[in-house]
DNA sequence: CCACTTATATGATGTAAATCATAGTCAACG
DNA sequence: CGTTGACTATGATTTACATCATATAAGTGG
């Protein structure tokens, strides 16, 4: 890849695109390019925090799994977001894993370059603290809705965010779904079921259209029938 | 309050540490003292994001409630820490509510200002970067645990969380650690008690005393019995 | 110090969702 | 083009935990 074309790239990231052009191709220089097929793992939960990475072309998640094997989806990113930064800022192992979800290519920068680099740049600093502001606040409202709110209203959230993320259309089998709404794909197949014959959605094989956006918030706010 | 003290209380936050006596004494002009009795709310979830707050003297809990009105305690924090951050970053109503648990004084420092002062003071953003990321990464975790594990783990989990922050003895009442950890009151006084007669804790009204961390951290890893 | 509230304790019962089971459907790929 | 594996679907059964109920103990405030 040139040089110009990271440049690009990083320009186009949420991140960076407060940068001027020598401070994008200094940083570009120090960009390594890295490709993955759907399914392999960018690094291991555990594993030494040695990038920080952006997302060129493709779709990753970001997963945990619970002691007794289950996955749970704690984010998904697409072109122009990072991960990993969490630890590479801490320098403590990556808390969770980083998968591929179709072929995906990403620029890693060495955490020590990262760092230098955020020293000297207090404007990508206030952007990141927005970045993770939000991110925080997306986390504390799902620990809400897992400990207190029904599987119903749980995937109708999940539902709305993924929507106001990506659009009506969702690109998520039932089974991510359920790993991202922390139940079973069984549950989250009955449910999607039960939306499909309620003219709430419609379905396709691996994805999932939300046609009538109002009923879905309805379900999401309060219990159905009070 | 003495601008004097004000600059000692900001100078024994984790956040403001590092800064020079100078900018201690121009970042305590900027500061409002608030008092609060125990149960009173600093702001509420919704409100408009008009003060940044560190803790003085006392402790806070953040939370938020479900549809079905059940609360859940999404952090508390003690003297020299901040919160209600994320909401003045982005501008955006508060997340969550803020109520103290026991009298608690509050520096306050006014949205406009503290971004402003932010924005000239990169060292401090650096800092908040590092703050955020502990605290998203702690998020996440618990995502995982409410996802997937079990309520005697979830339980160990928050005890030993608890435990490496403010040591063997854990001021809190049942209630309490049942809405840090998503479950009931009963729920939470059934596998304390559980615990106590294994001799893991033990436990006087309203608090409670890790006797054994090592069994606690074991019961906390994996299914107790494989 | 007595009434009243809050915290702890424990049993009985109910239920939401997991688990187990089986089957049909569609895409991919040799 | 037929087989294989992932995805969707739906019923039957189980279970972890909530809910409901009642009781004792320990602070607290008048």
């Amino acid at each position: 890849m040139l040089p110009a074309e990271k440049s690009e790239i990083l320009k186009n990231s949420l991140i960076f695109s407060s940068l001027n052009e020598d401070e994008l191709s200094g940083l570009a220089g120090l960009a390594i390019e890295q490709s993955f097929q759907a399914d392999e793992f960018i690094f291991w939960e555990g594993d030494e925090p040695d990038y920080f990475y952006v997302i060129a072309e493709g779709r990753i998640k970001v997963v945990k799994h619970s002691s007794s094997g289950k996955e749970f989806i704690i984010a998904f990113f697409e072109s122009g977001e990072m991960f990993g930064e969490v630890a590479v800022f801490e320098g403590k192992p990556y808390p969770a894993s980083a998968q591929a979800i179709s072929a995906t290519n990403v620029l890693g920068i060495r955490r020590r370059h990262f760092l230098d680099f955020l020293a000297t740049h207090p404007q990508v600093a206030l952007r990141i603290i927005n970045i993770l502001g939000g991110r925080l606040r997306d986390a504390q409202s799902r620990l809400k809705d897992l400990a207190g709110e029904r599987v119903q209203q749980r995937l109708a959230r999940i539902l709305l965010m993924l929507a106001s993320r990506m659009g009506h259309t969702i690109p998520f089998t039932r089974q991510e779904l359920a790993d991202m709404a922390g139940m079973t794909t069984e549950t989250t197949i009955r449910l999607t079921s039960q939306l499909k014959k309620r003219g709430i959605i419609s379905s396709v094989r691996g994805q999932l259209i939300i046609v009538d956006e109002a009923k879905l918030r309805a379900l999401a706010e309060g219990p159905p029938t009070i």
